[in-house]
DNA sequence: GATGAATGAGTCTTCATTCAT
DNA sequence: TATGAATGAAGACTCATTCAT
């Protein structure tokens, strides 16, 4: 780990169960406080008072807010991205169709645990400095589809396939987001997964050929 | 202008030249410096430096922080609204194909205006309270939509109708976005619009039957 | 003048007519923000719109804020001074009984001309600087009741006097100051009259003698 | 206490020796500062910088500058309340007259504890919201002079007792203050008690019969 | 380790006053 | 003279972070 990236991390591994109990309970509170106030008005003071800590005790292993909140979505992004690569490993020798389907009922799925931490997390979280990186999925799933789709259709054009990928996993991310925001019934009925494979499976299928 | 409102549009109309002057400085120092150093470190004084007025004329116009950006995104919005709604007007009995290229041409070409504000605007600034709605170019951006559909398939029920202008807003919003902030080449060169186009023809086709 | 009250004292005298009626609503209009808001909240740019001037042409005639508060204090004091003096010189040759009465009634009439405003003159404004002084009523009439006591009872140490004169003033004053806050009733129906000469006279009668 | 309340009182109980101290240390600086440079220049800074604390600990137990002058009124006005009180006990069975002279005593008293922080709190603290009400020594006094001469003259009318209880608060209080203000003399050598008696002990006994 | 008291740089905002037109 | 735009010193208050106990 290098010097840089010592300010956003935990200040010290705890090695103890209690400390660990501990950490546990201030990323909890975070997430409560973020989504009960928003990121803006969310204080460290609030957040420790969440967690039954002292402040004191917060910043023994969190040498800053923004580490809190780091912390925060490298759990969020991990389990999304977790979700997903297991799909798309499932899907590895199956038909493209199917494995279209999977990937997206990954990206619903993966909106479906947490939504209203998900909301907060990308729409309030300030994108500049390293909180950006962090919250950079986008990035991250489409180099996953990327790799599979080179797998499963290696004639395709180095290029193209990146384009590919970059409309798949926008398309879905953007799709589930909307539907978090603006249409939670949408996404509890999955009516969305159907409505997706219909604009994607075209798409998908003329671009490989 | 209700008395609530007051409280995030403009304290005084200025009346002499001199001022709307003043007033448009502000605003565009406003762009300036969010796009410099983003929304959470740019200060009301910061800002006033940057306009080359005091704070005090700031905050003649300017009831308070929120209010200057408040003005900027409604500057923002209205004009992607006019390039998307010219764009639907003027596709109003051109064939369906032609209407979705129109449409999403106007959307990558709002994007385009001022790619750096675009960003730091819907990146950046807190979704929570009032500016959250001003930013809400989405639910505006489908009515439209919704409504150029109704009239061109009159046929659909009225529930598919919404469905699909979300689809087409959602997803030639997320494209061009996801452009401006990771592929600024691929919008410039437009290829954009080909991949958009070769994504959203045969939903929208298909859907319209 | 001397240089010092200069700065507490219009800036200068209106010699044309309009001058003076403009003078004459700046002052009005102090008098109703006061009362309508508070010494605290009341700033001169609400003065001088509520007096129909520009903030300009209120500095014209005034130098400073306090200059306005102290015009109004002096137009309020003076009227006092001058209800009182009245009485007195009216009562230079009744009985002393009839004096007091007469004594009274003025300090309650001098209340019932404009209680808000006598509140808020003294309740509110500042007592340090030169607007206590001229808030200073209570010494003037005591040495205005004092002369009078001189006359009238010329036998008598004139340490004596002098507190008779300050607990008469003082009592007065006290009484009718508590009906226009707290008791506005008593004051309009002039019950407080007889009360208070129901506590003066016994005294004034034992103390002259 | 009501969620209203809470911003004008302390804003967390200390707990801690030393935070009990660092809040004694406060309000006795604002007491300084208030008799030293007066209500309107004091600045929370100031007052922190007197406590030797910095403006942050301030803040942490009391929520706004108002809330500072209260705690400090709180004090003052218990403690005269605490004064009359005891007199008023005191004399539950003695003599009318010298029940007076008790009452007359220690109104005196209470005046002579600290005259300057007195005067200050009585003529520079602005009477409008909630600071006036914690001000109002008057309406409290007068109910328990009220309640006293209700068990003394138990024939005496409601409304004449309460008339009595008023004249007799106001008085006291009246020649109280201006010999704090225009004559320490008088009140230190405490001929105030033999003149405010001889004034108010005919009305007092003529009243009750 | 835990606590919570203390810190103070940094922000927003107000308002008396000046000055160009 | 009148106007109102512009000024900026000053003040209240927050909150991430440190440190003594």
């Amino acid at each position: 780990m290098s010097a840089a990236d010592a300010r956003f991390s935990q200040r010290k591994e705890p090695v103890q169960a209690r400390s660990r109990l501990t950490v546990k309970a201030i990323i909890e509170a975070t997430a409560q406080v973020l989504v009960a106030i928003g990121y803006e008005r969310a204080t460290t003071d609030t957040i420790a008072a969440r967690a039954g800590v002292s402040i004191g005790t917060l910043y023994q292993y969190f040498p800053n807010k923004e580490s809190l909140v780091t912390a925060l979505i490298k759990n969020h992004v991990d389990e999304i991205m977790r979700t997903v690569e297991a799909a798309l490993t499932e899907a590895a020798d199956a038909p493209l169709e199917s494995a279209l389907q999977g990937l997206i009922h990954a990206g619903v799925e993966a909106h479906r645990a947490d939504p209203a931490l998900h909301k907060v997390l990308f729409e309030q979280v300030p994108r500049n400095k390293l909180l950006g990186k962090h919250l950079d999925t986008s990035g991250k799933l489409q180099a996953m589809i990327e790799a599979f789709l080179c797998r499963r259709a290696p004639g395709l054009p180095r290029a193209r396939t990146r384009v590919v990928a970059l409309v798949l996993e926008t398309t879905v991310e953007a799709l589930t987001h909307r539907a978090v925001v603006d249409a939670p019934d949408w996404l509890r009925s999955r009516e969305i997964e159907k409505e997706a494979l219909m604009l994607l499976r075209p798409y998908l299928l003329e671009a490989v050929t």
